[in-house]
DNA sequence: TATGAATGAGACTTCATTCAT
DNA sequence: CATGAATGAAGTCTCATTCAT
């Protein structure tokens, strides 16, 4: 799909409208109104809503994929560092992406739509096997703790990430309410990670 | 507000429809032919959309209501007995109502509805006092670490059970697909508890 | 029709409802809400809101037949009292039924409600015939001008009273405006017959 | 607002209905119909229902704009000549208009629609000025009697014209009753203008 | 290539009325 | 005798899309 200046402009305003109210949530009219186009337009350029969804995936896909996949046979580097690099990684791609991933948790399930969906779930399959791999090479070379759940060991790093980052609002609110402390987005970041990575630590060490 | 086997059933429909396709995405023509009822009746019954999408919250709200705060204080069991205690709970009732925390993510932020906004926020920071309750007894009573950061402990609790429950077809197909074995709803329950207590347990425990 | 409390709370608040917000305007609902009366029973009482606008109309419509038919052979007052009795009682009975005539005046040419129509039209020709006739007994005798546009004449009680009592704000606002004087209704009362009488006298009186 | 052929007939349909029907008696599926138009387009064009009578207003309202208060300062004609000539104005202006009009009585007191409640007020008021000018001047040049109710003169002027275009039926009917017969509508409208000339005449006239 | 105009379908809601007790 | 429950019909309006240029 060729992509001109326009075309990107509503790509974006469908974004952050469908982030925000959902996709059956938003009208082509707002999002047509936003981005300064023409109603039809919208159709013209993408057909239908439908593929204006699809579009906005594939435009933002890449950013989806995680290119730490290379660092896997890298010797050059502990495998404590490889987790916490992939741990650093995968909160800042997240954090970059938010809007794009409140519409996967908002659509998730999203019965017609066969090719996002496909497209979702081989990101998440990628996503998993990555870290599976790290730990299972880790646990070859005799580095970590044989005796994990692997799966939730998986689990933990998206859980954990994006609740706290769908919550920081409640989050941050909660935390001033009780200790007088609003903690930035950085700040959450970085307790995001420091827990993340001591937790594989404490879970992956041998005793 | 009275509640009959019709409004009930319009509830029940209602939640399943809103937690698989979006408030938005739900028409009430949809719900009542499967609710079985007139179009007019669900306005007869609710006056409108907005407020039968209230209701479900406030019937099914009692369940999102833990019964776990009188633990606090009881002191025939230990400290670990209370977390692990909570943890069981919590996967339990999030397990039972997991259309409504579908629901409760999909509309997450939804800018009207303020009544349900604070209901949920409630809701939330409730739980957050209680686990927060339970840990700072604990440290005060020597059992517990008192370097932890209670924030991100608290978040790993539905951080990690929404991820799970949510994602159960997706790691039910992964796990398939690379162990050629399929874990039963309940046996994803099991290693999600498993995985909690252990966690909380390194993480608590004194060196 | 045998009446009974509650028929004739119903007629008078429909009267409300019907003279502020029109027929179409207002709804069954309200009016039972306003009566304090379940919605069921207006249909039970008056079998349909057609039924019920014209049950308003026999109800009130004693107060719209004039009693002054009598006067036209009394012999001990002279024809110049006749003709002031009369606007005095017009207006007065205009003004103690302003609700039935905004009524009147808002529904004016419904098609439907033939009854009414009848019923109206009697009405108004009674009127006509007994103004007319208290003229042209009048001129008989010799008091009255012969001269006149006995319809004109007639015309111009019922036009003025109407529109002297339906613009009774938009008066009492400009008057304020322009003269800093706000009458009171009574006071628009004796206007309009002070000059309807000396009206009649300007154009009956022989010259 | 930009004015096509679509949209005129469409607002003279709907004029017709709502001086018959009244505004909520007449549904936009009627005017559609009527109007021989989609019915999507009425809301295309106009927004809503309560915009489209604000239209109508605002596309009418030139003509509730009496041009005759250039001629207050007229010296070529005498007092007597500007009466008649604004009476003859506004009797003409009104049965142009009677449709209108019609729609103003029957929504007088519309509680919704402030513009149009100001813009209906201030037609009014300037008639009411206008009329109010001309007599005072007049007076004060020595040709009218100083001792008259001013306000009762204007009213006579609406409130005559209104009843006798709105109740021709009632009247025709009545005159072949009685005389077997029938005045054309211009034979109203003449009886209507000489009647008021001439209560002028006997009102402003120095004895 | 781009867009103002137009539209069928369907959204939510309210209506007057009737049913069952 | 009275009414809570229920409903078909119709209300206004918005939707995504297409047409004609």
């Amino acid at each position: 799909m060729e992509l001109n200046e326009k075309k990107i402009k509503i790509m974006e305003v469908a974004e952050d409208l469908f982030a925000i109210n959902g996709f059956s949530g938003t009208s082509v009219r707002e999002i047509a109104k936003l981005a300064d186009v023409n109603v039809a337009m919208i159709n013209y350029y993408f057909e239908s809503k439908d593929k204006l969804f699809e579009s906005i995936f594939r435009y933002r896909g890449d950013y989806l994929r995680t290119r730490i996949e290379t660092l896997i046979n890298d010797t050059s580097i502990t495998n404590w560092q490889k987790i916490d690099f992939f741990i650093d990684e995968y909160i800042e791609r997240f954090s970059d992406n938010h809007k794009l991933h409140r519409i996967l948790i908002r659509e998730h399930g999203l019965t017609n739509n066969e090719g996002i969906r496909n497209f979702i779930n081989e990101a998440k399959y990628r996503n998993y096997q990555t870290i599976t791999n790290f730990v299972k090479r880790g646990q070859e070379q005799g580095d970590f703790n044989t005796e994990v759940d692997m799966m939730m060991l998986y689990t933990m790093i998206p859980g954990i990430t994006k609740f706290m980052l769908f919550n920081e609002d409640f989050l941050r609110f909660t935390l001033n309410r009780d200790h007088g402390y609003e903690p930035t987005h950085d700040e959450f970041k970085k307790r995001n990670k420091d827990f993340l990575k001591n937790a594989f630590r404490l879970i992956l060490e041998k005793k």
